[in-house]
DNA sequence: CATGGGGCCTACCACTCGGTAGGGAGCGTA
DNA sequence: TACGCTCCCTACCGAGTGGTAGGCCCCATG
């Protein structure tokens, strides 16, 4: 029972651990943050790692969910994989921030990359590649080719979202926001004569 | 003195910092790993943060050496564009290594993005924004357009890069080497067509 | 009323953290 | 010989870490 405290516990410590990565984050201080005590905490979950495994399964799902009502979203595959990045790019504060958990996730995979559990992008990113397959299919491109285009749209946009609070700092606010237009403008160019004039 | 077992401190301390984050590496562990107590390194950097401080500062350094070094290296600024995204792409150990670094800096440094410290990035992104702009003149991009491409190519590559590590986990190999050699003939094209056609 | 389990607590554990205090070995200089 | 400096050590500290043990309160069920 009481699923919401679960429930903020989820949202508390997603949060936490977005801004300042798993070791920098102790679940006494995540607990606190919620109103109770680091063993109210552990009774949830038994383990620091089992608070954070979940967190990541559920951010992988509902990424998965996204992902495939894109498929639906449209009949034309290239408006297909626009409105997909489109929906990635925007700077919503959960959307900034499980972007922030996924990149620290792949930076920190590094040492145990080789364990099974880490490859829940796996079906994400097989259903990328069939994405930008499906946009030009008269060339016929590899899978490697597929892969290595839409991973570059992918890091151009995680990247740019991770850093918007760096670059406010650097340039000002209004200065960010107009590059954050001209950023979707771009993109979408990007996927459009990208695929298309390949040689 | 003894400038050696500096360079030594920072080369590993680099190394791990990378591996495992500011948090998840303790200055014992760095100490050990050169063959010296913590307290030895203590000798050198006075605390954990003065270490990471010069390590950053270094790479920080010597990234725009580099830079400087990619504006001299060709007469043409699209052909200058294109070897500085090249050698950035470079899956060098030690490049890898420090795009992982920075790209914690990028994320931790959300919550001290505020402070003046962390703009180091600011001389490197200015001059990135000018690179841009000479390549194509004629259309008089204004900086947020120019800052805009860059970063989305800076994105790509770096992302790119501090993934190749789990790719291979996931994929094998030989696949994310085919990747990466169709990764950096996109690139290019992207330079070069992006920049001659935009509206 | 009795029982039991969910929700959460205090108390405590062994351990690690970054950092201080202080000393000793080796060396160059006076 | 005496001094001081660099380099590095052992010993220790207070604070914080993840996690265990055990218990208390409330409420649903018998």
């Amino acid at each position: 029972m009481h699923a919401d405290t679960r429930q903020r516990l989820l949202d508390i410590a997603e949060q936490l651990f977005a801004e300042r990565g798993f070791y920098g984050v102790s679940i006494a201080a995540i607990a606190s943050e919620v109103g109770l005590t680091k063993q109210g905490l552990l009774h949830y979950f038994n383990s620091k790692e089992k608070l954070y495994g979940a967190i990541v399964q559920r951010i992988s799902d509902d990424f998965q969910d996204h992902q495939r009502e894109a498929l639906q979203a449209s009949e034309d595959p290239a408006e297909r994989l626009e409105k997909f990045y489109a929906a990635l790019a925007e700077p919503t504060e959960t959307n900034v921030q499980r972007t922030r958990l996924l990149m620290r996730e792949l930076l920190d995979n590094n040492e145990r990359a080789a364990k099974a559990e880490n490859w829940y992008l796996r079906p994400f990113l097989d259903r990328l590649i069939s994405m930008v397959k499906d946009v030009n299919k008269s060339e016929k491109l590899s899978d490697a080719e597929a892969l290595a285009y839409g991973y570059q749209l992918l890091g151009a946009v995680n990247y740019f979202l991770i850093s918007t609070s760096t670059l406010k700092a650097m340039y000002g606010a209004k200065f960010i926001e107009a590059i954050s237009t001209d950023f979707i403008k771009n993109l979408n160019r990007l996927i459009n004569q990208g695929l298309n004039s390949s040689t």
